[in-house]
RNA sequence: GCGGAAUUGGUGAAGUGGUUAACACGCCGGAUUGUGGCUCCGGUAUGCGUGAGUUCGAUCCUCACAUUUCGCC
């Protein structure tokens, strides 16, 4: 059952757009916040509870199912869904990020990337066939092409040669891909550079993929605007009628950024992350439940949120938890900020529906910034 | 009662006769954007039991006292 994309509407304002998702008999609406599971699972949570917070999506990762419990046993117990008993789409990423967060450039070559294992020190080749035949016998639903992810700082020189050659790695990966119920999405990467971006997107679309992703977008800690801008000068030379993704993006006005350049899908480890090191995401900005100033707070995080953690437990408890570091602190934690971020997406497609999504963006930074926005 | 040992921050403790008293935990902050890592980065004793003395200078040396602790009667 491959999985199917309708645009359903763009917004007047911006080039926000509205779509549905068709899977398995059900329905479900972009623009979409992916919740990460890497290693098969979303950390803490239960494939049942990540129903109940009207998660779609999840993410999970070729190189570290590669490396344990390897495809192989994946692919014997059923594919990655009866594997991890989750029946809804899962998107799988390529292994392209490890060769940003893992490699050194000179492991890079034209063939594929040589990686350190980081469980054991073994060295291993990820070559753009295998990275697509892993994927093929996780059997998800969405396959990444394997990329090249540079760093921020890359040079126009360094990222010219790289832009061609994930080019030449998705040609090859297309070639790989067997899987018919899987779709295939090529990745734009080129940097900031409005001339890099476009030959990257135009070339990409042209080998014909099943969706676009924007990568190189999240390893930049400066400066936002250079991130906005690569989002514009990919998502204006995408079609229409092909999911678009921003990969790795997920702080809120982000989402609220890149929903109004054009783009469906996002995906960010920051919310059970954020979970695991006692932070909360509310309307009001980010909360560190550490704080000495929880202590004796027994209000939930957010009394409008419909949250299991919201609805049953205090902000005092949670941090409790933190504090003497029991995992149930985390999971109640990671439910609130992947709810936050899916009923952020939800508050958002209300708005792309009336054409008031500017407005929403204005409202929200107000509320979750303050005074501050623009100063950091 | 006699003899010995000890006394450094919230805790466990290192240390030296001379600019900012090590380290760890805790505590107080901050970070975290296609997840190796409950991780990383800061801050946290104007003072070294109390008093007196020696010395240019003492947490460090001397004496007294207090407290704790061990052994003996």
């Amino acid at each position: 059952m491959k999985l199917q994309f309708e645009l359903q509407k763009e917004e007047k304002n911006t080039k926000a757009r509205l779509g549905t998702i068709h899977y398995g008999g059900k329905i479900y609406e972009t623009p979409m916040f992916m919740p990460v599971g890497t290693q098969a699972t979303v950390k803490t949570l239960s494939p049942e509870e990540l129903k109940e917070m009207k998660s779609a999506i999840i993410l999970s990762n070729t190189y570290h199912l590669w490396l344990r419990p390897g495809e192989d046993i994946v692919k014997e117990a059923g594919g990655l869904h009866k594997f991890m008993n989750y029946d809804g789409p899962i998107l799988t990423d390529s292994g392209g990020f490890q060769v940003f967060s893992l490699a050194k450039p000179k492991d890079i070559t034209e063939e594929g990337v040589t990686f350190k294992n980081h469980l054991n020190g073994d060295k291993l080749l990820l070559t753009p066939e295998k990275s697509i035949e892993i994927q093929n016998k996780l059997d998800s639903d969405i396959a990444m092409s394997f990329d090249e992810c540079p760093p921020a700082n890359a040079s126009y020189s360094y990222l010219k040669q790289s832009v061609e050659r994930t080019l030449r790695w998705a040609k090859r990966g297309k070639i790989a891909h067997q899987n018919p119920n899987q779709m295939l999405f090529g990745i734009v990467q080129g940097g900031y550079y409005e001339d890099l971006r476009k030959f990257s997107a135009t070339e990409t679309v042209k080998l014909g993929f099943d969706g676009y992703s924007i990568g190189g977008v999240a390893n930049d800690h400066e400066s936002k605007e250079n991130m906005y801008k690569a989002f514009s000068y990919s998502t204006t030379y995408l079609p229409k009628e092909k999911l678009r993704y921003a990969m790795g993006i997920g702080e809120p006005i982000d989402i609220i950024e890149g929903v109004i350049r054009g783009i469906d899908l996002f995906d960010c480890v920051s919310p059970t992350r954020l979970a695991r090191h006692g932070h909360a995401l509310t309307k009001d900005g980010q909360v560190n439940l550490k704080n000495a100033k929880y202590k004796k707070d027994f209000t939930p995080i957010e009394s409008d949120c419909d949250c299991y953690a919201c609805k049953n437990y205090t902000k005092a408890y949670i941090k409790h938890l933190i504090n003497a570091s029991e995992t149930f602190g985390a999971r109640l934690l990671s439910i609130h900020n992947i709810r936050f971020l899916i009923r952020l997406t939800e508050e958002i497609r209300e708005s792309i529906k009336t054409d008031t999504l500017l407005e929403y963006k204005e409202e929200f930074i107000k509320r979750y910034y303050g005074e501050n926005y623009g100063k950091k």
